[in-house]
DNA sequence: TGCTTGCCTTGATCCAGATCAATGCCGGGC
DNA sequence: GCCCGGCATTGATCTGGATCAAGGCAAGCA
């Protein structure tokens, strides 16, 4: 748990440029709300309209809700992430906390009349919704042309880039989300999920500890059955 | 087949703004090229770094290469629309001409250094890749969650808000992409979507005339299957 | 330290959509 | 107005992953 005063001098120290006036530096201010989502919790973007999101500490998933209870992840979210969530248009979205976490939202149409004159946070921005978008293009593409396997290949190679801690060629990941989040990221079915991580398990790419702790034991073959364009060693 | 003279004006219309100097205006100018794509030819964007792109005349596809020959088509654009080709990470990527088309491309570092002062060109640029990533997100939804019936019935809706020709309740399309371009897009092969356009025609919702022509017949019927949040009647 | 609850894993079966294989037909060229 | 090539449709079969159905096991709690 953490103050809003830590969580906006984070923020600040991220995204507001060193240049900027104490004045419009406190009116950023006075548009942040901190928002301390406990664990399991979800924030329900509805009547407010499009939010942009700071994520100070812990992690987050950004939830689509489709017809039928068929939910899709679009996002995880991580420490110092910076993004949008979409106002409802033909489904809904939420934000969900895969552990307990600080995040600062603003009203986007605010913000934006805000940082109007303020070129160095709207550029900021922009890398970071281009950041987004290539990031949502690559799972297109997972999710429209690679099967299970490749599938769980792409999300432990992108989870090893975001949150992975390498050591001497391996790479270990404490995974804040459970089966059902991976499954419902990937496009997949728990069973899905459990059967391929079981497989890698025997073909000694990766290593299980627990429930949320993997270990790849060699990035580089499971590089090679990712699907990328240019196939790895 | 257009000028660069017409085509650098309808982007200036659309993307500068009206105060813009004179000085500035033709220093945007000094960066664009005009690319004049027949039908069926590509752009590789390859050591050029990530690019700008403004389409003056025709229909365009992103395309992101797999391996294995394994296309997946990240978005189609129309005349007007500005957005971002991402330079090659796992993927490469090329924009291919769905019918002739004029372009204007961008090195998007040049662009951005440019329009660091100019905040009305930055918030022009962060609203169009904002909806870039809104539409990729709904793809996202469709490639994870939804069949083929409600993928071509995503699709269909999609195509006519962006070119339909609404006419006493019907929507005409006259689309210049190919069923394997809509298999490519869709996740699906171009057997399924024949097939489930075939279904679609037998059931009245829609009808085709030639290759190019469909008519959609009760655009409330194809919402209701379309797997949104909310269904429509 | 044992219990209990909710993940996670594993197994058996099924099916939507892929793949393989013809055939049909649109539209451009002459 | 006919011919041709390539796109589109239709049909038969196959299969990866979904679905259905038990167990196993980790983590929190008493």
């Amino acid at each position: 748990m953490i103050t809003f005063a830590q969580a906006f001098e984070l923020f600040a120290s991220r995204v507001l440029p060193a240049s900027l006036t104490d004045a419009a530096h406190l009116r950023f201010r006075t548009l942040a709300t901190l928002r301390q989502l406990a664990r399991d919790t979800s924030l329900e973007i509805a009547e407010e309209g499009q939010q942009i999101v700071f994520v100070a500490r812990g992690a987050t998933k950004l939830v689509a809700h489709a017809s039928q209870s068929r939910d899709q992840i679009v996002a995880f979210h991580f420490p110092g992430d910076v993004f949008t969530v979409p106002e409802p248009d033909n489904y809904s979205y939420s934000l969900s906390a895969l552990r307990d976490s600080d995040i600062l939202t603003f009203a986007s149409a605010d913000f934006l009349a805000l940082a109007a004159g303020e070129a160095g946070v709207l550029r900021y921005l922009l890398e970071n919704t281009t950041l987004s978008l290539r990031r949502c293009r690559e799972k297109t593409i997972a999710l429209g042309r690679k099967n299970a396997r490749e599938r769980l290949a792409v999300f432990l190679l992108a989870m090893a880039e975001r949150i992975g801690v390498e050591q001497d060629g391996r790479i270990a990941l404490d995974l804040p989300m459970s089966r059902r989040d991976i499954a419902e990221s990937l496009g997949l079915t728990i069973e899905t999920v459990s059967r391929q991580l079981t497989k890698l398990k025997d073909e000694r790419v990766i290593e299980t500890l627990g429930r949320s702790g993997i270990v790849l034991l060699k990035p580089s073959l499971l590089r090679g059955r990712a699907g990328f364009l240019r196939e790895a060693a």
